[in-house]
DNA sequence: AACATGACCATTA
DNA sequence: GTAATGGCCATGT
């Protein structure tokens, strides 16, 4: 790869507080492409390697989006629910009592 | 270069 | 609440 777009994103993700959540949209609009949401999901894909808190990131609905592994869903709820994060009947996270405000606090 | 796929979001009806 | 549409970009074939 000659270009890392995503360096900025993997920033943001990073900055993500123990209990606390982001929605793609959020993500990407902190880094800078407010309409790049999809691509946000695609480097936190991409990244795999590096160590990021991407099971923080859920989509605008503050669900756990889905992946080809379905088995993915269960393991990011884990990670969350280990975190204190709760989940409603729908398996879905209270945004406003959960979800970043982007600051580092 | 073209096409298909992918961790999505906002708007409109 | 659901369904359809447009937008955006990276990667692999």
């Amino acid at each position: 790869m000659t270009r890392q777009p995503y360096q900025n994103i993997y920033s943001i993700v990073k900055q993500i507080p123990v209990g606390k959540i982001a929605t793609y949209g959020q993500i990407a609009r902190l880094a800078g492409m407010p309409n790049h949401a999809r691509q946000v999901g695609y480097a936190l894909a991409a990244s795999g390697d590096i160590n990021i808190p991407w099971q923080r990131v859920v989509n605008a609905s503050g669900e756990i989006s889905k992946r080809k592994n379905p088995d993915i869903e269960n393991y990011q709820r884990m990670l969350l629910e280990a975190e204190g994060i709760k989940f409603d009947l729908n398996n879905r996270i209270n945004l406003k009592r959960f979800l970043w405000n982007g600051s580092s606090d």
